[in-house]
DNA sequence: CGTAGTCTTGAGTATCCTCAACGAGGGTGG
DNA sequence: CCACCCTCGTTGAGGATACTCAAGACTACG
């Protein structure tokens, strides 16, 4: 990991409603792939919030299993909502990813004293939760193909830059699976069927162009 | 629906950190069984929170499908996170259920003067975060006994008075199964199920006592 | 007492998981 | 530079799980 300042030219990209008042707060830490961010048992001292590069947010199970809870894109704010310490811990999934890490002490202090920055704070506790129920609308679906298609769509409304443009998915299909719940082959043949069906198109193995979204949404085009 | 105010002794049970500063702004209502509390496209100027009964937070997919997204019981806090408009609609699923109201342009203006409310509000985002990401433990099980067996443990923890009696569950399997997506039967099947194995006994067809904690996480009892 | 909604159980089928093999790509070391 | 290893991704075959359709029992309520 490497502690540096932000670069206030890329953070502005991903932040619906910056946090003006506290990036003076922020520490810039760099990651590399697999590196963990924090720990489940570590003591909940600081906020994050995803720069560049992508996170995964995971959980494990009595009987040893990992669980992938939640995705971390450029803009997330995470790591906050555990009261004393985390249940999860976080890691990231693409080399040099940048992560802005605020004590939240500091920022608890300042927001005593203001009534705007304590408003922003609550925006970004409601986008987490707004992120949570996201995902419950793609879990809910039955079919293996309608959870990667819903997947797919929520990916290209955080991630991409054009509405035309490929989706670059910084995770693997194992993550993809461990996330939607079903199995790495079938997140892989839900993809080729959804490319013969003609929902999508594979410009490469991370890069997804699509092409039909109601077929991503339904299973089928009508 | 009945307008009325609200008994200070029912309230107070179940709420984990009352916002006591705004508890004279709320307004009770009563609603019947299928009683919608608030609509998709109502505009948010309310929050709320269950006093009493049950409710359930729905949406509606694009091929005309309902999902529910969350149960909602006693102490809970709903309504909130929708920057303009709500995305869900929430209707009760007990008669007599009752709903504290909160305007929220009353309580932001509150908060904005009063530090301890703000800290307070953001404690009831993280609560309804941490309701969301339990349900996801839930949903990321792979097989229908352990959903439905994480599902029973989640409602005692919600509702249980103590640890050893059993749990009343206010929805219809047809809701169970809804919300964990899978099917009725699948509901009904697992529940005889991990009757037979010991992890549970049904008292009633909505009252379950749960015998096996462990059983019911993992699907089996060692 | 009838009716509608809820719950359970059964049978057959579709879907998805597991196990397995194989190919492609990236990094490392000789 | 190439051989090697390792991870990632794809595809196939067989079996387990859950869904759909269907029938019937139970419950609450008028």
């Amino acid at each position: 990991m490497h502690v540096h300042a932000i670069d206030p030219q890329r953070q502005a990209l991903r932040i619906p409603e910056p946090l003006t008042a506290i990036e003076s707060l922020a520490v810039g830490k760099t990651y590399r792939r697999g590196q963990k961010i924090y720990g489940a048992d570590d003591p909940a001292e600081d906020w994050y919030r995803i720069v560049s590069g992508a996170a995964r947010k995971c959980l494990v199970l009595a009987d040893g299993r990992r669980r992938i809870v939640e995705f971390l894109l450029p803009g997330d704010f995470f790591g906050f909502g555990a009261r004393q310490r985390h249940h999860f811990y976080a890691e990231a999934i693409a080399n040099g990813t940048t992560v802005a890490c605020y004590q939240c002490r500091s920022v608890q202090i300042a927001a005593d004293s203001d009534p705007r920055l304590s408003r922003q704070i609550l925006d970004v506790a409601f986008e987490a939760i707004s992120r949570s129920q996201a995902r419950m609308q793609i879990l809910g679906r039955t079919t293996a193909l309608e959870k990667v298609g819903s997947f797919l769509i929520e990916m290209h409304r955080r991630l991409a830059q054009g509405a035309a443009d490929p989706v670059v998915l910084p995770m693997s299909r194992y993550d993809i699976g461990d996330y939607l719940a079903i199995s790495t082959e079938t997140v892989s043949r839900a993809l080729t069927d959804l490319t013969k069906r003609g929902g999508i198109a594979l410009v490469s193995k991370r890069r997804v162009k699509i092409v039909n979204r109601g077929m991503l949404e339904n299973g089928h085009s009508d």
